[in-house]
DNA sequence: CCCGGAGCTGCAAAGGTTTGCAGCGAAGTA
DNA sequence: TACTTCGCTGCAAACCTTTGCAGCTCCGGG
């Protein structure tokens, strides 16, 4: 029912090679012609076939986007960002969420290779080798991940956590906690390894807690942890393990920032919107999501996949860039001056 | 120099025809065969064409979701069970988001048409009668509008408001609020109307202040407005207006619930960790997900849409059933009796 | 012994588009 | 005038899979 390409060149009396030509390549028709077959496809509601399109040209023009968790709010602005560019690039976007399972997420991006050009690995759970194998299978860019030979985008979460180190040293603190990630986060490893160093250079100390899982839950289970710790300050994993560790606290009688301050990651909306409002290392998260799309497009003319087209000799010049996106501290109401009497030393 | 039908053929000595069937009508095939076939296709690695399964039976085996906002917590979950429920049937989803802008809206779901077998649309904020236009095209189900003659899965917000208003009259609230949300937007009509009866019926009275964006800005920018309208509760859209509500209130120097109390509607996870913490209607979300799938998949062995295949007289029972998911009150301290000073009479 | 059916497999057409090649006329060059 | 070039168009093969039909073998019944 739907009309197609010998639909419209009937109409217009061309061949349908030409019609295909005015859609895929108008320069190589005759102006005339060319208004002639737009007309008649606007009139027949023509709209070409991707199926068709990409069971030839071996280009789908779709690309996966594998997230860990789309009710992460941390997700959703860089799914935006990466939809709209895409979008802009006259690609569409597939959307799948793993679950935070490493297993779920191989078999999903498996399932997507087939019908997309390309994926987005965001936050991958799973091992590098893993990646790189699936590397050979579908291109891929890799976000928030470290992956060597493969494009990457990254936030600096190393910096962010010095800098809320130092803030937090700055403010008289000496006893300071990490509350670790999911097991398998390349963010996890680089927090713990910026947070240690700056901690000892300020001659202070650092407890690394967990892991636990990345959600609000997973930082209220935390708290009972964190006091018997006996740190005066927390640098959480992401703003919602923060804010979960700030209820829990609560409850436990600490409040924050009088007894114990409290840093997220990521600058989600809602660390704006909570009581005590949420000091956080923002990270670039609309960026990352549009530059791995760029990352991913850069070379989309340069023929079908894995095709026995003419070789891709010169165009193989995939540079794997690794990009990283600078992170910042923003300072709220969650952190604040180490506590005068010293929770620490019980009796002092 | 992906392994083809052809080359599984090749390798164990069957027809290509055999190969297929092995995959789309395993029935058919002898089993010996059978698992021949399949040891040769796991040997080369080979995964079916999807392009060109969709190219003949006309089914992509893909699924559009059409949202408003991505960024609006309201909708992860929903997209999150859809799209589980899509994965639990062979299906994938594609995501798109609107920015709340019809035309985008309308774009879009036409250039998603030709490459699924069916579309969600999700809060639409277009006509009803562009609506039905488009699912002349593709099939549709709607999801939180009722659109008459097409399958629409929507939550009972009118109820939802009826209980809010209810709970707000039994705390001896008279002069009510309610926050209008985006033009065009089904649930703010059924809720303006649910709450104007409430309140007839209460012998209170119910100022309509909007129409807002359905987001915490839009919520904050009301605050003045709602203090001079001189109401002592307010029942806003959506959970987001409501929290950026009480922030802009708090600005002002009224305190929720003691000053004025604020009901949501959604129960957005955020609800439980602002303070106060939100009252709220629920709303089903991820069950409307869960079912407009099903809806929309519930005939999906009819064969190919729009193709000249034989006449689908006896499958053309489309029951275009019509959903309606309860919704219940969660009340937590944002309401609060109505204050003993009544602030609508400043000299009393 | 013949016929019919069941179970399995092969054959070939079809689906809508892209694209290298060839053909055509007109314009430009020698 | 003859030859080349250029701009445009038509031709037909190719992409990979599905599926109606026909054919084959084997078995049981009459």
């Amino acid at each position: 029912m739907p009309a197609t390409i010998r639909d419209v060149a009937r109409a217009s009396g061309v061949h349908i090679s030409t019609v295909s030509r005015t859609f895929s390549a108008p320069h190589l028709v005759n102006p005339e012609t060319r208004v002639r077959v737009l007309a008649c496809a606007e009139d027949l509601g023509y709209r070409p076939n991707r199926a068709a399109r990409a069971l030839i040209t071996g280009r789908t023009h779709n690309i996966g986007l594998i997230v860990a968790d789309i009710a992460n709010p941390f997700f959703p602005p860089l799914i935006k960002a990466a939809e709209g560019q895409a979008r802009h690039r006259d690609y569409h976007v597939f959307v799948a969420d793993t679950n935070e399972d490493p297993v779920a997420e191989e078999e999903l991006v498996h399932a997507l290779a087939k019908q997309v050009d390309g994926v987005l690995l965001c936050s991958p759970r799973m091992s590098n080798s893993l990646i790189e194998q699936v590397s050979r299978e579908v291109p891929v860019v890799v976000i928030n991940r470290q992956v060597t030979g493969l494009p990457c985008v990254m936030m600096d979460v190393g910096q962010g956590a010095r800098l809320a180190v130092e803030h937090l040293l700055a403010l008289g603190h000496r006893r300071i906690a990490l509350l670790g990630g999911p097991r398998g986060s390349w963010t996890n490893r680089e927090m713990r390894r910026a947070a240690g160093a700056a901690t000892r250079a300020g001659g202070a100390d650092l407890t690394v807690l967990g892991p636990n899982p990345p959600t609000e839950t997973g930082g209220g289970a935390a708290a009972e942890q964190v006091r018997r710790s006996g740190v005066t300050a927390v640098l959480a994993y992401n703003d919602l393990q923060a804010i979960g560790l700030i209820e829990g606290l609560d409850a436990l009688g600490l409040r924050v920032p009088a007894d114990v301050s409290v840093v997220g990651v990521d600058d989600i909306a809602l660390s704006r919107l909570t009581r005590p409002k949420l000091t956080t290392v923002a990270t670039p998260t609309a960026a990352a999501g549009r530059t791995a799309v760029d990352m991913l497009l850069q070379h989309d003319s340069e023929g079908p996949r894995g095709a026995r087209g003419r070789s891709a000799a010169a165009g193989d010049r995939r540079t794997t860039a690794q990009v990283m996106l600078q992170t910042e501290l923003v300072v709220r109401d969650s952190t604040g001056p180490v506590p005068p009497s010293g929770r620490d030393a019980p009796g002092a």
